[in-house]
DNA sequence: CTGGATCCTCAACGATACTG
DNA sequence: CAGTATCGTTGAGGATCCAG
């Protein structure tokens, strides 16, 4: 049995204990997943395709017993159980985003081999490159495809809303690889993004430059 | 040897990244402390005693290699090294300072067995709390005493600097255990804590009042 | 004395097979 | 689908030793 003594770096200090609990490997992937919302097991499973199921079922406990993570009866056909974050666990968002913040500029060069993005990936990108300040009175919806993963995003009220799948209704639908974190980073204009092709939209060019404006590393 | 398979999450996504760096044991605890400073090895061992020295090493390998930590040499007498922030591992303040809030509201209750406080821990301890709203046109200086931890922070223009050891003219000086963090829950009133003698302070009691608005949980 | 390197032990992780 | 069980591998913990 886990002894007391382990994984405890001995300090009386907030940011000690926090990390004692989601520094756990894998511990805060799951977490940024269940801000997007519920899941299930399996689901947390596809979105974190390289964790074992005995890690998966491992840190489940450790953050429930931690107050981060509770178990929940589907209303769903078939029932089943989904797992959702505590008022306390969403409360990690800000911690999430600037951690994601600091990635995305510092230590997220070009993808590696065998890489992936997932749904949820993307969605926390979005929320954490969202930029408030240029979101006044802006009001415009995206469709964001990149492979197989296609979410989208709705900006209001200087707020987004983030969702997966497609956005029938989207003002613009953006269909980008890798290329896209140039944008974002204003290394290439969204025009040139689109001229060399790296970037392939349906909807108003300038729709894309909002989008840049929107969103930044 | 460690292929490169490991300790990735094989996500394309700046959040996994940063964790893959940072996530590891000790990694944040350690950039935490650079975040007080430069130190030298030793002092980096004293202020996390329970870090084996191989990990001590290889973690700040890793974090020069990521480019977070640098080497310098120190120019005091004999020389020796100093480890110091690169200005991308200054960047993550904002990600220690969010996880620091999470965990000294939502995780941190009462000192465990053998837990300590370190300098560096208070300080980024006053730093995480420091609510610069409430500072406004406030102009005050605090000696803090905990056991055998001595800092200090000065209050200006509605920010904060902090320091190791005491403040010879320091307008407060506030000599408390951990009641303090009721105090700044607002669990107790600061009144309250000085008079059932859980907090002790040399000066004005107004000024406890005041530093329980400065900083709170 | 500082700044490590080396060794051994054991707990945690990773991969996969299996079960209610 | 939602986990357990098993087992090999890796990294952390702890003590000791070495070089400048």
């Amino acid at each position: 049995m886990g002894m007391v003594s382990t994984r405890t770096y001995g300090q009386f200090c907030g940011f000690a204990r926090a990390v004692e609990i989601v520094g756990e490997r894998w511990a805060m992937l799951l977490v940024r997943d269940l801000l997007v919302g519920p899941k299930r097991f399996g689901e947390l499973q596809r979105g974190l395709p390289k964790i074992p199921t005995n890690i998966l079922t491992a840190r489940l406990k450790e953050l429930e017993a931690a107050g981060i993570v509770r178990r929940r009866a589907s209303t769903q056909p078939g029932g089943g159980v989904l797992y959702e974050l505590t008022p306390s666990g969403e409360e990690l968002e800000p911690a999430v985003l600037a951690l994601g913040r600091w990635g995305a500029k510092n230590v997220l060069d070009a993808p590696r081999p065998d890489e992936i993005v997932t749904n949820d990936s993307m969605i926390m990108a979005l929320r954490t490159t969202f930029q408030p300040k240029n979101a006044k009175g802006v009001h415009a919806s995206y469709e964001l495809r990149m492979g197989p993963v296609v979410i989208h995003a709705r900006i209001g009220n200087g707020k987004i809303e983030t969702g997966a799948g497609p956005l029938p209704d989207a003002d613009l639908i953006i269909d980008a690889g890798p290329a896209l974190k140039s944008v974002m980073t204003g290394e290439i204009s969204p025009r040139e993004a689109i001229a060399n092709k790296s970037v392939h939209i349906i909807g108003d060019p300038a729709l894309f430059d909002r989008f840049a404006e929107l969103f930044k590393i």
